[in-house]
Parts: C-alpha cells; structure tokens; sequence
DNA sequence: AATGAATGAGGGTTCATTCAT
DNA sequence: AATGAATGAACCCTCATTCAT
C-alpha cells in the first residue's frame, strides 16, 4: 500500500477513535507507521485528509447499497434493503459521517460535497427512474433521490443521537422509514 | 441583561461568525464586553456554554413554527407551512445548527440532545395526533414526527451543501419536500 | 521594571549571545524569568522586538557622542572624540548592531530605519552647523552628517570584519578615520 | 553549465528574492532543476554556499569598477566614476550584499572576508598609489582604500535604507559623497 | 552522479484557564 | 462580582539532511 493510502487509513482510523478536533497529525504518523514530516508531503495540511476520506465512506455507502439491493427483488422489499443498507453503514461509520460534515466545513470549498455524493445521488436516481411505472405521477427523480438519502440518513442518524442502542427500537425506528419512504415514492 | 445572558448571546454571535474551533473565549468575552475571567464565573469551560446556545436555537425554531403554522388552515397547507418554516430557520441559522451539533457531541452527554429537540417533537406528535384522521392508517405519531423533522431539516441543509442559492432552485426543493412528505403521511 | 521592557533587555542579552536566527523566544523567555505565552502579550512576533532593541541600541550611540565629545575642545579635536566614541560603540556593540541591520530589513518598514538614525544625524547636523565656519564652503550639513556617521561605522566594523584585534591596528585604524574624516569636511 | 555552478546562480537568485532565511534548499534546487539531495553532493550545508556567492559578487562589483573607471580621465572625474560605479552596484545588488554580511558572519571563519574583498582593496590601493601625487601627504593608501570602499558602501546603502527613490535625491547623495571623498584625499 | 521520498528534531505560536487584585 | 495579566502545555508545520535506488 502506498504512503498516501496509508496515510488516509490511518487518518480514518484515528479520527473514528479520537474525533476530529481531538486528533493530533503525531497519531495519524504513528498509526501509519511513517514520520511526522511524510504527512505533508501528500496533504497540505491536517483538514486536507478528510476529502479523501469522505471519498472512502461515499464509497463504501455506495458498495453496501449495490450489495444489499436485489434488483430481481419487488419493489418494496428493495426499499427496505436501501433502509436496511445506509442505517447499517450510518450504524458502522457514524463517528466519521458525523465528523465528515463539520471537517468539510472547514475546508474551503463545500461544493466537493456535491461532487463526493454524485455517485450516489446517481444511483438511486436511476434506481427511481427503473421504478417509475411503479411510483407516483410527477415524482422528481432528481430531488427526491436526495431528499430520500437525506431522510434516511437522518433517520439513522437519530437512532444514535437518542441512545436507542435498543435493539428493538432500532428494528422500530427502520420500519418506521421504511413506511414513511414507502409513502412518500407512492408506491402502488 | 445580566451577564450570563450577555456571554450566551456573544458566544452565538462569535460562533457564527467563526465556528467551533475557530471560536476563542477571547473573541467571545471581547463581544461581550466583559473581562476574560468573567466568563468562568458563568461556565466551567469553553464547551459548557453549547447547551445554553442549544436551547436558544430550538426555542427559536419552535417559536417559528408556531408563529407560521395556522391551525385553522387546511392540512395540506399547513404541512407546507411547517415546511416553509423549517427551511427558513435552518436558512436563518444554518452555521449554528451544523457546529451544535458537534458541539454537543463533544461535550459529554449527547442525552441533552433528546431533551432539547423534545418540544420540537411533542409539538409535531401533537400536530399529527390532531390530524390523525386525515392521515394514513397505522401511522405511528412519534416516529413519523422525528422521521419528520430530520427528513426536512436536511433537506433544508441540502440546499446550502448543494450551493443551490439559486431562488428559483430552493423554492423546487421545498416544493418537493412537500410533495414528499404530504406522500409519507399519506395525507388524503 | 516592567514586563516589556525586561523582555527588551532579555532579547538584546540573548540575540547578544546567541545571535539572530539561533535564538529561540523560549531563550528570551527563560531570560526574562517570565512564561512563554507573555511574550506574546507584547509582541506579535519573534520578529517584532527588533525596532524596541533598534532603539535602544542608537540611545546608547547618542548618550556616548554626548558624554564623550567636549564641545570646548578645538575641532579637530571634537572630530576625533567623534570617531572614537562611533568607534567605542561599534565595538560594544557589533553583534547586535549587525544583525538589527539583518533584523530590520525582515521586519516590514524599513522606514523605522530613518526614524530611529534620525536623533543621531540631528545631533551631528547641529554639531556640523555650529561648527561651518571652520569647515569648506558650501558643505551640506544634512548630507554630510549621514555620509559621515555611515563612514566611521564601516570603518570601525572593518575592525572585526578583518580581525585586527590587534590593538595597534585598531588604533591605526581610528587614526586614519580621524584624518580621513577631517579632510573630508576640510577643516582649517 | 556544470551542476555545481548551476547551484551558485541559482542560489544567488533564491537569496536575492527570498533573503537567507526564507531560502530553503528546496526553492535552491529547484531553481536549478535538480534533485534535492543532489545539492548536498556539492555542499555540504546550505550555508556552504554562501561563499561562493560572495565570491561571485565582489568579481561583479570589480568587474564594473574596472569598466566603469577610465584611467585616462582626470582624477576627480575618475573618482565620480568610483563612487558612481559602487552605488551601481550596491543598487543592483543589494539584497545579497545584505545578507552576504549576515551569512559569512554565521559561517565559520569571518576572515574569508578579507580575502574575498581583497581584489576589491588592491585595485584600489594601486589606484591610490598610482594618484598619490595628486593627493595630500601622507595618506596611507593601505587603510584609505579601504576606509574609502566601505564610507561609499554605506552611502549607498543609506539610499535604500532611507527610501530615497527619488531619483534626484540620490544623485545628490552621490554627489555628497564624491565632495566628501574629494577632500579626504586632499585631491589637488 | 543523480534522484526524491522519507525523516524527525525543533520552534513559533495559540489559547483555555488561573489567580492576585 | 469583575478584572486582565500571566501562565505553560500543547501542537502544527518547516525544512535541512539522509539514503536506498
């Protein structure tokens, strides 16, 4: 693995352990295995790591969903997998979304927030549009791909925000979406 | 005004201005006009006065929406209404709103979080109880009432992420919103 | 004494010592006897003591030429308690001398330059107009001060430039500037 | 152009823009289109080089006086070339005058100045020598020369440090100083 | 001879917090 | 209650130098 790579691994980590602001440049080096100065031979400065790694995460969002979806499944039970797949990588990688947002703040320009979810956003518009026949008249495919994400995301988000660790509430609180996003497509 | 009061406000004020981090206790006591020390009479640390501006924000943002909702409207334009106004406070406040919430995190328990958005959701539980006939079947106020909120809330955020200050552009978003919402409630 | 002006007498005692760039504001800090973060109460920057030190350094020039010039003596004589009190200085205090050059010129506004030599060429203006009647015609008192005072500091620093701790060769050296000086303004 | 003169020049232009501290082997190198490490197969620190930048300057500065000074002219015409030929030279390069003090002064042994003005110092010794009939008795050619280069320097210096762009200003200082020159060598 | 990625000690600066007044 | 000068630990970043290729 190149030093960069490493470097990103590294910096992932450490922020999921330590959070942003908490997380000295010394930890990355020393969790990379590589000297102090060697972080900026590849990123100008500390808050230049995390547009890489909000790429690591869109990623891995974007693998989870293509993996869990079964395109042969009905649409409904489709949804569900969506629901099921961003609660599940929200539930796994919180600590760095949460982060994400606010480091990308910082960094200069917010329009790389747009370019980093493109290929999701994309996906599920597609998604939409291969279902349309099935989903409400006049439903945006554009706008409510992302309005979708948004809530969902945010969903998850909640189930962290107000300690239900309960796994019962859990189960609850991704059924509620599910119907909540059900009704919202309109699916017939 | 007395000076808690004083720094809660200054502090609101420095953040927006400049962030979290960005923030020093400095820039906060000079805003506020007070001595540096002064403001550990009030707080123990630099974190401790987020609860404080927390509270502030919710209030203002449940203030909004009873002062834009009317009740005496019809449902579907009430729901609107309760659209418009959450667009507007996260328009109106949308730096303080992203840092609170790391913020929060930061701070120790993210409990408060539940406690302060309660009103918020009582009141939206509230709204949908009332309503429920006009409503789809089985629907769960508390939930739906959170799923709610965070599905505008970000919805609203994403029109900063997205740049999209374009007018014309927001206006579609909230449309959409609506129309996605009304759908998820099964408004009839 | 106040915090400034020990950090002042701290930073010449060790820019004395140990030279421009090889010393550390903790050095100045130590020296002072006060915490690190107090220097910067006072200065923004490392940097930013110089002119405070610049000054310093042409009060002594001043105070010397004034203690040793006797302005009863004939003028040749006067002239050459000139060059010998310049001379005294410069070797006082050359180290500091030459690196306020370096230190200044780094420091934004070189024009600081002109205002802190300015005591000095006044001083020798004045010395130069009380004396014309014993000195060429058409001399220009103004010019001639600064083309003077430069020329007796060159001359005295040539003394360590090429080593001649020499006595005999440094009293060499002082005679020769005398005379040179002496023709220069065309004493009769 | 060899490696190694490549590096001088190179050097000599980084200084010039950057001063010696702001240099760093890194803007040296890649002026020269070089590798780094290539720069330490050549010296053996950064300050190594400055040497023969020295060097490189007083060649200069001995080049323009033997352009600039017409032995055929009468004497005093060809002592405004003198002073005119130093304040050119100070002029163009004064950046690395400055700093070439600051830097010699920080390597090692100062006594490589003497050597290196030495050129500088017999041309204008043997100039004296050759003129003494026309100058006043018993000057010392020796310490006059030098007395000499170093008043004329710091004149010239003294345009700069004074900000005295101004065209007409200068030229008045030069003339200044070409007067004061004049009689203290008792030119007849 | 040349490369350039890697090193890592070092220092300037910041800023939350304290405390004597 | 209020002050604000003083504190000093903490940390980011620089850059001269090395060394495996």
């Amino acid at each position: 693995m190149d030093t960069q790579k490493k470097l990103v691994c590294a910096a992932l980590a450490v922020f999921k352990k330590k959070g942003l602001e908490k997380t000295k440049v010394s930890d990355i080096v020393k969790q990379a295995g590589v000297a102090q100065g060697t972080f900026y031979l590849y990123f100008p400065s500390k808050l230049a790591v995390m547009p890489a790694i909000a790429q690591c995460m869109v990623e891995k969002m974007e693998a989870r969903l293509k993996a869990t979806v079964n395109p042969a499944a009905p649409l409904p039970e489709q949804l569900a997998q969506i629901v099921e797949s961003i609660f599940d990588t929200v539930q796994k990688h919180r600590d760095i979304l949460a982060f994400l947002y606010t480091g990308l703040s910082q960094s200069a320009d917010i329009t790389k927030w747009e370019r980093l979810y493109a290929p999701l956003y994309t996906w599920l518009k597609e998604f939409l549009t291969r279902n349309r026949p099935l989903l409400r008249n006049g439903l945006d495919t554009s706008y409510t791909a992302r309005i979708m994400i948004g809530c969902i995301e945010q969903a998850a988000e909640q189930v962290f925000l107000f300690n239900k660790i309960d796994e019962q509430e859990t189960a609850r609180q991704k059924e509620e979406t599910f119907v909540f996003i059900e009704h919202a497509l309109g699916v017939r």
